[in-house]
DNA sequence: CCGATGACTTGAA
DNA sequence: CTTCAAGCCATCG
């Protein structure tokens, strides 16, 4: 039961502001290990067996770039998400990344 | 324990 | 611009 990397990653996850992102580094840097981010990734690969919905559209790399929309199936379907939600996307890129970013080191705490 | 995998990151060529 | 390499760490067989 006790949560590991994994249940950590998932409170976070699922604490992400409507209309905000964050990146794999930042909730890694969070739990306290940058070099972490990659299981960041794979947390969120098994939070599709969650019960409940976690907003992974909401995690990008460090670039603000949707380096997760292969793994939606779709080609623009991340993207589209997160236009819906009020975030400017462009391609792969998103345009106010720093405006929508949201850092659980500092907002979160 | 070991090797492979991965939705990362940074830097160099 | 693209491509490759190394570091990072949890999970799986």
């Amino acid at each position: 039961m006790e949560n590991g990397f994994f249940q950590k990653v998932y409170d976070i996850a699922m604490q992400i502001p409507y209309g905000r992102v964050t990146s794999y580094g930042a909730i890694a840097n969070y739990l306290g290990s940058k070099g972490s981010a990659r299981i960041v990734g794979w947390a969120m690969n098994g939070s599709k067996s969650l019960p409940q919905n976690i907003p992974a559209h909401r995690v990008v790399n460090s670039k603000g770039l949707l380096t997760a929309k292969n793994h939606f199936g779709g080609s623009t379907t991340m993207a589209e998400i997160l236009e819906s939600e009020g975030i400017i996307v462009d391609g792969n890129q998103i345009i106010n990344f720093q405006k929508v970013f949201w850092d659980p080191t500092l907002e979160l705490q």
